[in-house]
DNA sequence: CGGCAATTTGAATCCGGAT
DNA sequence: GATCCGGATTCAAATTGCC
């Protein structure tokens, strides 16, 4: 690379976020995911209305004294961030009302753009105990890209199939991370106060990043990202400032088994698919030159020519232009616009050739 | 009050919102609702699969030259608002990834005391026709308090039984404002393009305010906040700077009729019935990742991806597409063909699996 | 008038590989 | 980096139209 940096790969980097984060090459990784301190600032201690205590999250780590320092700590870590994702890549970040607000103003100030807020609405919230707001049910997460004309990677047919085959919406619906999952110490206390649940992690990365690419977490925790990665077979870069939770998430990953890479791969969207030329028909005689083709009412009648353009009174091209020509339409799939009378006269689309070639391997 | 200023009410205020707010009197509104501008930032035309063209929001009022400028527009209504406010009053603010990061950033700097974010899941969002992103589905919508210290009204057991005796959540489901709901204009085009539905204001006044209270809307728009006000024995001032809307406003005012205190309290609350998909079971770990599934007779196996497709053989899809590919089928539920092996050699079925999880809350 | 099918529509930052 | 152009891309609900 020439920058005298290395990408360490499959490690968790012991050190302070912003500090370790320079030591990296720019544009090197695929994919971020941050969830950073919350800044909750909690006045006093907590109860439940049997007397016993909230376990809050007062850690020295999630203090700020003000707005002011918060920002500053999030624009540089946010800088350091920019700098090391690809052009192509993304970044996802998670906040509740207390911060989210402040990450979200200071990604578009540095020039990320957003694609998406995502809301993760939690099966099992811990319920408001004065009775004073509502529950407090979910948290946000922010998707966005490098920059605007960034051309970024979603992975639209995987998440289509996640879910029965409709468009994957911008609320999801997961438990919080509980059971087994959760990280416990020798006396059988949770060892992080926020760890995220490994389903979350699992959606995020399949719908931004391929098999082998980089996946960065600068405030890695237990190390949710890093398992979640691992077991996708994708490549991880973990930075954790406490040996504890380093630790921890090492041998937390020891146990994780990588999912066969077939497994892993997601289906691939159509545009991905290897493309097939109408003119490939006409050369294997599945559309002959010289035959003609019709629109579904018989509205239109085309003769196809031995270079595989269409000809249909004065409008010549291929079978996209001249079926945006005749419809005097901006564009036209010619693939689903075109058909082929069989003898017994039903029509058939001229797409369904080219899945049948597609099918063959090409 | 001796400000010289009066508090008119239960009228639209025609002007621009700033100077308007600096006419009325200090601390003397119990709850304003606020929809704003969004600053979408639209570029070109966007056109649906089927070449119909997406009738996008291109007003002046949603242009501005920079996030700059959307700042300062911010906090000056902001400033004005928390003004108006009274001491215990509260402030509820929609908006969408757009603009709702540098609303809420600029509250907290003005010394607003965020109670809630709360999350308005659409039932019927527009889907995302280039598959480019997640399907846009919510709007999020910040609630806050005059300042840390505030005592704010906040019914709560009012909200607990409009939602089945349960604590309610910081995610309401509701449609979009259509139908006879939506003002339309002589030509049967909708007359506003972002008319809020009434059912979302009426939830909310529900919440913070009692019956003769005043509710403030600086961006009247269609009126729904002050319709709802009404409906619900509750005082309104509006602020619209559109004489169309202010008139249209007006006219739909008169036709909303004040219903009987109390009956507020027992409207249905419209509940969703979760729907699971084969994904949620993948992602949760109960059908991993690079299992295999069988059907009752094994007579055939197929693999299970992380994107929760099923491959056998050349076949690749949803549960149901290739249950119905592999019998020849014109459908297949998948649900009831697929099973797991488990480690006794015995078949479960995986809708065994989706009614554990249906019977869990989703 | 009823029932079923077809059409319309909604706060939208909506393409990407090859040349 | 800019340009060309092939061709990929939609869900729920209300409304209208047809028989």
């Amino acid at each position: 690379m020439g920058t005298g940096l290395d990408l360490p790969l499959d490690e968790v980097l012991l050190g302070d976020c912003i500090a370790t984060l320079k030591r990296l090459p720019p544009a090197s990784v695929h994919m971020i995911f941050a969830d950073p301190p919350y800044n909750l600032q909690l006045k006093g201690e907590l109860r439940r209305p049997d007397d016993s205590l909230v376990d809050g999250v007062d850690d020295a780590w999630d203090q700020f004294a003000s707005f002011a320092a918060y920002d500053a700590f999030t624009r540089e870590w946010m800088t350091e961030c920019r700098r090391v994702l690809r052009k192509d890549g993304t970044m996802w970040v998670i906040g509740s009302y207390h911060n989210v607000f402040r990450l979200g103003a200071a990604m578009q100030d540095l020039g990320y753009w957003i694609l998406n807020d995502v809301v993760w609405r939690k099966a099992n919230p811990m319920p408001n105990f004065r009775g004073r707001r509502f529950t407090n049910a979910h948290e946000t997460m922010i998707w966005a890209a490098h920059g605007p004309d960034s051309r970024y990677r979603f992975n639209y047919a995987a998440m289509k199939s996640l879910n029965d085959d409709l468009q994957m919406r911008s609320d999801w619906y997961f438990p919080l991370c509980t059971g087994g999952e959760r990280l416990r110490g020798e006396d059988g206390a949770k060892l992080h106060p926020t760890q995220k649940p490994e389903a979350l992690l699992h959606r995020v990365l399949l719908a931004c990043t391929m098999p082998g690419e980089v996946v960065l977490d600068p405030f890695s925790g237990t190390g949710t990202t890093a398992a979640a990665a691992k077991r996708l077979g994708r490549r991880y870069i973990g930075i954790e400032r406490d040996p504890l939770y380093k630790v921890a998430s090492e041998k937390r990953l020891e146990g994780v088994e990588p999912m066969d890479e077939g497994a892993a791969l997601s289906l691939p969207s159509k545009r991905e698919q290897p493309r097939i030329a109408f003119g490939v028909l006409v050369e294997r005689g599945l559309v002959p030159a010289g035959s003609t083709l019709v629109d579904r009412n018989r509205r239109w009648r085309a003769t196809v020519g031995a270079d595989a353009t269409l000809r249909c009174g004065a409008a010549v091209g291929s079978i996209h232009k001249v079926g945006a020509a005749l419809q005097a339409a901006p564009s036209c799939n010619g693939w689903t616009f075109w058909h082929i009378e069989t003898r017994d006269g039903r029509l058939r689309l001229i797409d369904e050739f080219r899945q049948e070639i597609a099918a063959q391997g090409g």
